[in-house]
RNA sequence: GGCGCGUUCGUCUAGCGGCCUAGGACAUCGCCCUCUCAAGGCGGAGAUCACGGGUUCAAAUCCCGUACGCGCCA
């Protein structure tokens, strides 16, 4: 039960701590958590980090029908992979409460309640009848007249005994808050600058709905206030609506927090990203192979910059660089190319051990068990330079651990020319003389093959990539072949040889 | 439809009245390195700063309008 009194928050004067700076990330729980929102949360996080503040975490789960645990679930794992650790909010096993709590508002449904009553009780806020099909009727009646369909704000003066009426014959009732008829709300925008828009064309907009819970609009304002943010920083969309929220705050008495509306991101075609895009999903981005700080830097750069245009950042140095001045008023297209790249910036940064560590469930997920060959470390390594997803991982070390599978140039460009056969018989024997199998003596020793029957480099250096690896492409050869080992090249260049007529 | 926001290389962006013959990054192209593929190094191409008017000695930068895009309301 959730009253005034052992809300923590009465004890703490609203306002009062205002120079700590704590910002917030709402998301409602209908669905996965998409780029965007990790965009939002990305620069909350940012901001609060640059600024030693305290980062919230809040459900908006008051949409009954479309929200879903799974979806609080989905949410949670995506913003715990990202790293982007929340001070406050739901329940973790490491993470305090705060002092906020709860954190996801369908509990919180006693705050609103209480906050609706008291706009009630002052005349700012009132009871609407209007059905559905009221309202649709004011609309056309609107479009055909040519007006702004807008509520008309029929139901702000019925008397007692009518609503009486109303009420007795069964009709549900929104709450609607009064907007004033007259003026101009401006809204501060640390990105935008102010923004004004005329009261008069805002409309009493609904606070509860029929059902008796929340809108977006109202809950939105009495969380933020009760939970002392600082800083509202969330995406463009909600740019219309602030000024109906900021009304709320001067109905209530309160200071409304600093606001910042960032860009929206856009998919290749101008449209606002979505899943005809491709990839959405944070955790899609995951499986695909990226890293978290990788993405976290990219997103970092989707609609925000330093004055040098610095492209690859530590995280100490986002925490330091990152401020709300850089921040870009137009939309960014997502690039998921350059998103590639930086990740391939971040596995070469990487110690070894400690890509081998991230790689291991892609190369579990391939059928690769390193038993029975190298070890994965070596094999890894040796690409290090060439991996831009973690998926890429298996496929270039696989043959190390799975029979050879000849491509068809490795075949038809190598393998198949004059010589071929004869060259890698010799060459097997040749090298099972070699002792001890490391790259230098192999370099030398085959050198001295090719010096010694006159042919050039490439004639057997291709065809011994090609048998042993049955790629035209890979590694470095000879550690590549130290690592592989003399029995396994031995005996794969002489089926290579065999297969060859 | 009303209101709001936006518009610099293909993309992310620097730029806040003279330093801009517009800088950086990704992508692209060429060269070098080289046993392949990468990585790396060097270099090139790529933006009439959406368009049209002002203001000013001087505008990508300030003001107004137009177009287009996007968002919110419904």
């Amino acid at each position: 039960m959730l009253t005034p009194e052992n809300n923590s928050l009465s004890a703490a004067a609203p306002g009062a701590l205002r120079q700590v700076i704590r910002t917030r990330f709402a998301p409602s729980p209908t669905g996965f958590l998409h780029i965007g929102g990790a965009r939002t949360a990305l620069f909350n996080w940012l901001f609060v980090r640059h600024h030693k503040g305290r980062f919230i975490l809040r459900i908006e789960d008051t949409d009954e029908v479309r929200s879903t645990g799974d979806s609080v679930n989905a949410i949670l794992d995506s913003i715990r992979w990202l790293d982007l650790s929340w001070d406050e909010g739901p329940l973790d096993d490491k993470r305090d409460s705060g002092s906020y709590a709860p954190y996801y508002q369908m509990q919180r449904l006693e705050l609103y309640q209480k906050y609706m009553a008291q706009l009630v009780k002052e005349g700012l806020a009132y009871s609407c009848y209007c059905s559905k099909e009221d309202l649709d009727a004011m609309r056309r009646l609107a479009q055909l007249e040519k007006r702004p369909p807008r509520y008309d704000g029929r139901c702000r003066e019925l008397t007692q005994s009518r609503r009486k009426e109303l009420e007795a014959a069964g009709k549900k009732a929104s709450l609607r808050f009064k907007m004033p008829e007259e003026g101009t709300t401006v809204v501060p925008d640390l990105i935008r600058g102010n923004v004004s828009f005329e009261n008069k064309l805002q409309q009493d907009f609904v606070i509860r709905k029929t059902t008796g819970g929340p809108t977006y609009n109202f809950a939105c304002v009495i969380d933020d206030h009760l939970m002392e943010i600082s800083h509202v920083i969330r995406g463009d969309e909600h740019l219309s609506n602030t000024p109906s929220q900021i009304q709320i705050y001067k109905a209530l008495g309160w200071e409304p927090p600093k606001f910042a509306h960032l860009s929206m991101i856009l998919g290749p075609d101008g449209a606002k990203l979505s899943k005809r895009h491709g990839a959405t999903s944070v955790l899609e981005y995951k499986q695909q192979g990226f890293l978290p700080a990788a993405l976290r830097n990219y997103l970092a750069l989707l609609g925000w910059s330093t004055t040098d245009s610095q492209q690859l950042f530590t995280e100490a140095e986002l925490f330091e660089r990152f401020d709300l001045a850089g921040c870009q008023k137009s939309p960014a297209t997502f690039d998921p190319v350059k998103l590639s790249w930086m990740n391939g910036e971040y596995i070469r940064k990487m110690p070894i051990a400690r890509l081998v560590k991230e790689a291991e469930p892609f190369i579990k997920a391939a059928g690769i068990a390193s038993n029975g060959g190298p070890s994965l470390e070596k094999a890894v390594s040796l690409e290090h330079e060439k991996y831009k997803q973690l998926t890429e991982v298996p496929r270039l070390i696989d043959f190390f651990y799975k029979p050879v599978e000849f491509t068809p140039q490795a075949m038809d460009q190598v393998l198949r020319q004059s010589g071929v056969k004869r060259i890698l018989v010799e060459l097997a024997e040749d090298l099972n003389q070699v002792s001890p199998f490391t790259h230098d003596i192999l370099e030398e020793r085959v050198r001295k093959f090719c010096a010694n029957r006159g042919l050039k480099t490439g004639q057997v250096f291709h065809p011994l990539r090609a048998a042993s690896t049955g790629r035209t492409e890979g590694p470095t050869l000879f550690l590549m072949l130290e690592i592989m080992g003399r029995d396994m090249v031995i005996s794969r260049l002489k089926s290579a040889a065999a297969l060859l007529n």
